[in-house]
DNA sequence: CGAATTTTTGATGTCTGTCAACTCCAGTGG
DNA sequence: CCACTGGAGTTGACAGACATCAAAAATTCG
């Protein structure tokens, strides 16, 4: 993890974080509190149960937050990507572990300064608002999908996942690019490894996708997808 | 629904929710939004996708949230008991259906009128924010149960929740009182009927739980339930 | 009290997990 | 350059936890 300069001028995904919450002046406040961090990949950002110190904005690279049980047992409950939010806990703690996938660039708030802020400009705490909303609404849509889909319900709404919110992030490319592991999607959708690595056979020899590489899938059958994953 | 007059000062669980983040003057501002509601057992107080135009605070009785896939599969995301708020969707349209268990009294407030409070209550904003990251905390839980817990973990999980929120009420009865149904239990659990009444079953013969009845159990050995919930 | 509903219990089935072997690559070093 | 190695992914055989189907028991309620 290192250290750079500031360069929010340059960046190319302001429009996706909550600094486009905040104009002129007010960015300029907003920037004094920022650093650039980096981090290797399959490094540790936080821990769970840390105290909650900082708050990250992913410029790039891709990142997944996870809870643990007792024995080791992992539920992966998000996968971030450039201009995702991190660190969402207004407590005093992280309520989960993140760690890049790949070589992960933020820009990282001192989260006490940031709250500072919050009271000077109010529409960067209705920004903030309006995430936890938009997070709480996606995490009951995977309890929707932990709880009552079949493991091809599953993979179908997990790619689906990644195909969104790959053209929101302005990708424009026929595949789908999956960065994280067998291991990630299997801890993310409640499966093992093997049913995970099954059905996408299933699924290939169906003809609804395709796998380029291991990190790339096309879909073909994209309705098909969607009605898997509306349970259809 | 019956709409009553205000007696917001004789409120007994104003200290829980979000009404107690204003004072004095400010109280009553908050006052002159709000109705007060009551909806029978078993009635909807809202559906998924309909324009989200209320918001509410439970005063009495018990809520459930959910949501349905294409063919019927239903995934309760949440309970709600006196003192908790409903709806906090700040997007257009609600994300769940919400469904009176029993009998349901409620604080209802505008939603647009309640946002533009927050201008002038900047307290009530950050209240609201507070409420929203404890909700996603609770959400991340509830993955890691519906993704990595067994049907036993899960129960013992489910009634710790109650045990623990009963207490939060202020309620204290060696009883925990459980106003849902089997079958509300089993999709808040991501489980069937039977799997929750033989989990049930085996834990009163293990003597870990004693039922009173349908709708209270006792927790006879309580370590016994935290272990089993952290998956030890 | 008696019908309807909910819950429990039993018998059986199946989806997904477990265990194990094989394949495929990427990286290493002779 | 290519054999070697180790990790990730795939595939197969089998097992088990939970689901499904069915019926009895308990509870609710008119």
């Amino acid at each position: 993890m290192a250290v750079r300069s500031q360069l929010c001028d340059a960046c190319d995904i302001r429009d996706l974080t909550f600094c486009s919450a905040l104009h002129g002046e007010e960015h300029i406040r907003l920037r004094q509190l920022l650093t650039h961090v980096q981090y290797d990949g399959h490094s540790t950002i936080f821990h769970e149960a840390e105290e909650a110190d900082y708050v990250f904005n992913v410029t790039s690279g891709s990142v997944k937050l996870y809870k643990l049980l007792g024995d080791g047992r992992r539920q992966i409950t998000g996968f971030l990507f450039a201009g995702d939010f991190l660190g969402l806990a207004l407590n005093l703690t992280y309520s989960y572990t993140a760690e890049a996938i790949e070589p992960v660039t933020a820009c990282r708030f001192p989260r006490q300064k940031l709250e500072r802020l919050f009271d000077e400009f109010p529409r960067l705490e209705k920004r903030m608002l309006g995430m936890a909303v938009d997070e709480l609404a996606a995490a009951q849509d995977q309890m929707l999908l932990l709880g009552r889909k079949t493991a091809k319900e599953k993979v179908a709404s997990f790619l689906l996942m990644l195909a969104r919110r790959q053209e929101h992030r302005g990708v424009n490319d026929a595949a789908i690019e999956v960065p994280m592991s067998r291991s990630d999607i299997a801890d993310y959708l409640g499966l093992t490894i093997e049913t995970v690595s099954r059905t996408l056979t299933q699924l290939r020899k169906e003809a609804t996708i395709s796998l380029k590489d291991n990190k790339h899938i096309e879909a073909i059958g994209l309705s098909m997808l969607e009605d898997l994953a509306e349970g259809l």
